[in-house]
This record gives structure tokens, C-alpha cells and sequence, in this order.
DNA sequence: GAACTAAAACCGACTAGTTGGTATGTTTTC
DNA sequence: GAAAACATACCAACTAGTCGGTTTTAGTTC
């Protein structure tokens, strides 16, 4: 076995086990009831591990929320949607694969940051930064489309790329939070199709 | 000065007092991060009078979410929205009643029972239910005119009243956790509009 | 390539303060 | 006078964070 083959399977680093266990236990239960003790207990590790590579538990929340852009930023870059020419037909198709993934467990189709940003607003304004730049930062991947949509089938009084861009992760934010209150997924669905009817009436004028 | 007047003054009820006091808290900071320490000293009760009144802090978390029903839809059935003849004219009067609330500081335009659910879904059954209750019951008062609308000015296929009165519900949830990311009222106003433009779009067909 | 070294990674016991909750009062109200 | 409404004192469990120590790792020298 190589070097490379154990460190593979053995060292998925410390810091990264801890940070997919702040991934599962904050969007099950949240950042304030998730514990220090309990990521140590999941990831398998010591405080004095966590607090080496974490300086506090809100360095953790800042950093958990970078990680979920990371990865949901590679997930978005190859998914399929981008595949169509035309930009309206991307911005549907994006839609399209937001709710293709909402199914199953809902701490599994939940957004990290969403959940997150909903509590620590008010008391840490360092999380409250890395969440924005998270939900912002993915938006603005959508926003080229629109904007192309806009340009190619004409411009809607008062609609601007960035706000409609911005409406989008509002609406699967909302439709999460029913999700929650309801307890499975499919009102988030729901929600996504008025979403995308709304696109497709928009730009049918 | 009578008994009536005395209660008024000085007894908005220990109770009373406890479940503003978690509105503010909760609204704020979350239930999780939201002690009942902190609730006893706002409203200046000790233990003995919290846990008189609420067995656990998972129960106050249900009665704030009834009191939260109670307090909003009285503040809606009151509002000026109702007064046009035409329901698809009180639905969207709805949107714009919504949307001027969204206004001041953040922690008083956003509802309580989205922030609450968002971190309680999974722990606590009990208050997911109340938090649930409280959203759907609201979405419920605006489905009457969705529906009337829908009778007067033909129904769209695929929308029923119901998905599209929740979807409302949906949208500015999303908007507060974006307001919240933002650290500002706009973007779920501009959510909001984006919202009435849908209905707008809708019945025009 | 063995021996040395220094830093980074990690451990585990500890602490000071906080948590929700309780048991036993005392006062107020009807 | 008894029940409801509070107060007081307390607790065991848990909280984030610390600190001195041990192990791993990677680079350097001989």
C-alpha cells in the first residue's frame, strides 16, 4: 500500500473530519446546540486536537461555512445545467437540478448556511460574513445567466440580474424552512416550480 | 384606581412577561443560544416563577409559538389588506403589507417561529408541530382569497391556492434569512416584490 | 540511510462558569 | 384557609476553552 493510498484512507485530515461533523450536526440541530465535545466525539478526536486547528467554536462556524462553499461550489461547477445554450434555458435548468436535489432527509438537502446565519446574525458578525459570502457568492454564479436572459429576451422593468439572482436562494431558503416546519420536502419543491414558472412568465413578454 | 386598572399596569402577567421576553430572545439570538436565565431577568421573575409556568424551556418554546400565532394574526386580521373587492387585489395588498413591515432592525420584521423551527425541527418534535401550525394556519387565512381569485380569473395548471399561499410564506422566510445574511431589510422587500410580480404574472393569463 | 531536531499535530485532564431543572419554602389571591 | 403564584437556594451535568505533555512528521546533517 502506498503512502498516498493510506493517507487516503486513513488521513482525511483531522481538521476536515471535523468539519464534515460540523456540516451534519449544525444543519441537524443547529450551531448553538451543536457542541465542541460532540464534533470531538464524531470526528474521533481531543479538544486539544479541535483547538489546535480551530481557535474557538465561532473559528469553526467561519470555517464550516467556508468548507460548504468549497464543496457546493464544486458541486454547481460540474453539474449539467450549464450544458444548454440558451441562458434562459440554463437559468431554468438550474432550477431544475436545485430541485432535483431536494429528497430524502431534510438535515441532507438543507443549506448549511442558511441555518446557520439564522441564528448567529445577531451575535457573531464574522459567521454572519462567511454565510453572506456563501449564499451571495453562489448567486452571483447565477447571475451571468440571467443577465444573459435579460439580454437576449429584453429587460423587465425593474428586474435586475442580481435581485432576481438573489430572489432564487431566497425562495429555496424559504421553501427549506417549510420543509422543516412540515417535516418533509416536498413544499420545497413546490416552491421551486412557482419559482421557475415565475422565470419562464418573466421572460415571456 | 381600580383592580382593572392595577392589573393593567403592573400585571402583564409573569407569563405574559416571560413570553415577550422569549420573542425578543429567540427572534434574536435563536432558542438554542436563548437561556432562562436570561428570560427571568428580562422579565424579572426568578427559577421558581419560570418553571411554574412552563414545565421546560422546550415548552415555552411551543407557548411562544402560540403566543406568536396569536399576537400575528390578530395584527392581520386587523390590517387594511381585506378592504379591496377584488381578492387577487387583497392578495397582492397582502405582499404589500408584508413587505412594509419588512423594516428597522432585523430582529423586528422577522418571525419567530421560521428562526425557531430552523433549529428545533430536529430535537424537538413538540415545537416543530407548534412552529408549523403557526405557518400553515397564516398561509390558511390567505388561501380563502388565492382561491377566490383563482375562481374569478381562471385557474393556472399545476398551481392550487394552497401551494401558492404557502409558496408566499416561503418567499419571505427566505427573504429574512437573506436579510439576515445581508444585515439589512432591502434584499427581502425586493423578494417581496419579485413575489407580487409573480401573482401579478400569473393572473394575467 | 541512520541519527538528530524542531515544529506541527494531537492528547487528556482540568477549570471556571453556565445550563436546565428541582425541592422547599413564603406570599398573594380568591 | 387552601390553592395558585411566586421566591430562594441548590445541584448535577455540561459548556467552551486552557495547559502541559506526548507523538508524528518533515527536513537536515553526518
Amino acid at each position: 500500500m502506498s503512502r498516498d493510498a493510506i493517507d487516503n484512507a486513513k488521513k482525511e485530515s483531522v481538521r476536515t473530519r471535523l468539519l464534515e461533523a460540523a456540516l451534519t450536526s449544525i444543519r441537524r440541530k443547529g450551531y448553538s446546540a451543536t457542541t465542541v465535545d460532540e464534533l470531538c466525539a464524531i470526528a474521533g478526536v481531543t479538544k486539544g486536537g479541535f483547538f489546535h486547528h480551530f481557535k474557538s467554536k465561532e473559528a469553526l462556524g467561519v470555517a464550516a461555512a467556508d468548507y460548504w462553499s468549497q464543496m457546493t461550489s464544486g458541486l454547481f461547477a460540474n453539474a449539467p445545467y450549464h450544458e444548454p445554450e440558451d441562458p434562459l434555458e440554463r437559468v431554468l435548468a438550474y432550477i431544475d437540478f436545485r430541485s432535483a436535489l431536494i429528497d430524502g432527509p431534510i438535515e441532507e438537502f438543507t443549506c448549511l448556511v442558511g441555518t446557520m446565519v439564522q441564528e448567529a446574525y445577531g451575535s457573531s458578525d464574522a459567521i454572519r460574513a462567511a454565510c453572506d459570502v456563501s449564499i451571495s457568492g453562489h448567486a452571483a454564479t447565477l447571475e451571468a445567466d440571467v443577465e444573459a436572459a435579460m439580454e437576449k429576451y429584453g429587460r423587465i422593468e425593474g428586474v435586475t440580474a442580481s435581485s432576481l439572482a438573489l430572489h432564487t436562494q431566497a425562495v429555496l431558503q424559504g421553501g427549506f424552512i417549510l420543509a422543516k416546519a412540515k417535516g418533509g420536502p416536498e413544499i420545497a419543491k413546490e416552491s421551486a416550480a412557482h419559482l421557475k414558472r415565475y422565470i419562464t412568465l418573466l421572460f415571456k413578454h
